[in-house]
DNA sequence: ATGCTCTGCTAAATCAGTTTAGCGACGGGG
DNA sequence: CCCCGTCGCTAAACTGATTTAGCAGAGCAT
């Protein structure tokens, strides 16, 4: 790969002109005293030769390599991940940056390998992003560099991205209350104080604060709180089931994430009831399921994206506002209705 | 970061030998003849110091970056994405490797950029991953080096790796000749001759071909063949209520991917027949929803892990089969039972 | 004529490794 | 005693950029 390459030395003999002179046209050095003509033929040669700098040894001087290492517990391979690697690159490349990922499964030895490797590389920064553990202990390595967080939060007051769990919480009660929900809103996700994963603990933590106060602020309470061991379709199925045994049927569901959602929309229809004109749903993250279920469903949608390229801004302008909140905008789908009758 | 890192020089003055002797020993020349006792005193001074090699200046030198570049035109972002950068990032690792990974987003001038910006790197090899086409131009700059195409094929000739879609067919086509389908299978998402899109029709090409031949095998055809423009759940949805429409019902549908098939789902649901008692339910891919169904529903699994695995072990261990068809597990699941009565 | 400043440019050091060429000491054979 | 080979190791070149320090010449004032 790149074997006869131009380099730096062989555009500053076609410029008829030095290394140095080369290069400070190059960089678009203020300050030198190079002449306009100087600057022609330097960009000409460079042109005529195709001239590409080699990065390595760039760096080995300057001690910057223009990469950014983005290190992940599991995210890098979940389903969320898309999102948060699109909107870094994207992001990176408008800087001129480029992206050296690794994933360390949650192990402590792949950790400490994975970011010894990306030191040995002198990435610029690190970003370090988590979906199983939402609070993380940040390896003391990396904390010499720049570093922000993803979808996580430290005891050390590093920078951090989360998504806006807490207003979307907010949203989705607002969004219920204004269709004329209020006694018989139920909720299914909780977990139970004790099973305190820290993933679910974190969001449905902020989201079920959002959910609370904005509902008690219009004088309403939840009907029912289902708790549920994790966020996956079958458990949704089970606590739906568990909701519709009770004497009450709940105008409205709100699940605590989307995988929750299916699960419900399973059990409802094994019950023969019809969304959203038996029941609303409605529910967090806007995974593509909630587009692909009939009648769609109404969701909070973590903004990948946006959360992906805000870490690298965070990291490369660096403006110190330390935690950054990315709103979670509402997906309208048919799954809200008024409740019946 | 990284600032006051110790050198080679450094560990070499505290064994007391040059940067030579140094070298040779932590690279473990061979031939060289340097006593027992200075392998002992330099890997004693590297363990004390902490000393980790600078990359760059060792890249600049011998031209090897332990790097490997993962273009992809949307791969990277996609829910399919994960299992591929899972992969290629544990063979590389085993290999001491690291990924630089872009994404094109199918933007020629992206992907112009992308390209150069990898071989800025003096990266090792390239892979060329794509999703949205099948079949694809490569760019001249990169077959200079190393290229391996993941889930693509190129005229070429490049090595590549793919999944096994008409074995895959085959297996699909002998489960259910297993359990007595014959004369009422049908197949929803053959896309029509002319809308070509190279994704769907590749795969589908071979997915197809391996269930013909095998039904044929056995004398038996397909009963219907639905057609779908794309492979979404609401063409899955569409083209099983039309299957429903005929006079004789189907005993089996094959539906070329998971997503058509939870649109089938929907539309059996709906039409208030059970999956497998009524009628069976199989397909291809293995997206996360295939387990979140309920019934679950049997599906070829893409072998995302092992495909990027096997593209990074094609990059760098480079046994020259140029094509690697990489099997596609059945994954069984309860939507497969003898057709009804 | 001398000294001074400014202009336009360059030599050489530097980054941290790898690699080539070869040096001094020692032992053995002729 | 001299030559040669081997052993154990090192000096210095080299990779391709950036950066520091400074040089030659012109113009101007004294």
């Amino acid at each position: 790969m790149g074997r006869n390459r131009a380099t730096l030395a062989d555009v500053a003999a076609r410029a008829g002109l030095s290394k140095t002179a080369a290069s400070m046209v190059l960089n678009g050095r203020e300050g030198t005293r190079l002449s306009a003509e100087a600057h022609q033929r330097v960009f000409a040669a460079a042109e005529e030769l195709g001239y590409r700098p080699n990065i390595a040894a760039r760096s080995l001087r300057t001690r910057k390599t223009a990469t950014i290492a983005f290190v992940s517990d599991i995210v890098a391979t979940t389903r969320f991940a898309g999102g948060l690697i699109r909107g870094a690159l994207d992001a990176a490349r408008e800087r001129d940056h480029v992206l050296l990922i690794t994933e360390t499964q949650g192990d402590a030895a792949f950790e400490q390998y994975a970011i010894e490797t990306m030191l040995d590389r002198q990435v610029d920064g690190v970003i370090y992003a988590a979906m199983a553990t939402r609070r993380l202990a940040v390896p003391p390595a990396i904390l010499a560099g720049r570093v922000v967080l993803l979808n996580a939060t430290s005891s050390e007051e590093l920078p951090c991205v989360l998504p806006d769990d807490e207003r979307a919480g907010g949203t989705i009660a607002e969004t219920l209350l204004a269709y004329g929900h209020r006694d018989r809103i139920a909720l299914i996700g909780r977990n139970r104080p004790k099973e305190h994963d820290p993933e679910i603990s974190l969001a449905a933590q902020a989201r079920l604060r959002g959910i609370r106060d904005t509902l008690a602020a219009s004088g309403v309470e939840l009907a029912v709180e289902g708790f549920c061991p994790e966020w996956l379709p079958e458990h949704g199925y089970t606590a739906t089931r568990a909701l519709l045994r009770r004497p009450t049927r709940p105008s409205a569901i709100i699940c605590m994430n989307d995988r929750l959602a299916f699960g419900a929309y399973q059990a409802l229809g094994e019950a023969g009831l019809t969304i959203p004109d038996d029941i609303s749903v409605i529910s967090f993250d806007d995974d593509p399921i909630a587009s692909w279920v009939r009648p769609g469903l109404a969701t909070a949608a973590l903004p990948h994206e946006q959360m992906g390229r805000r870490a690298v801004e965070l990291l490369l302008d660096g403006d110190e506002h330390d935690a950054s909140l990315v709103p979670m905008p509402l997906r309208r789908r048919r799954s809200v209705a008024p409740p019946a009758g």
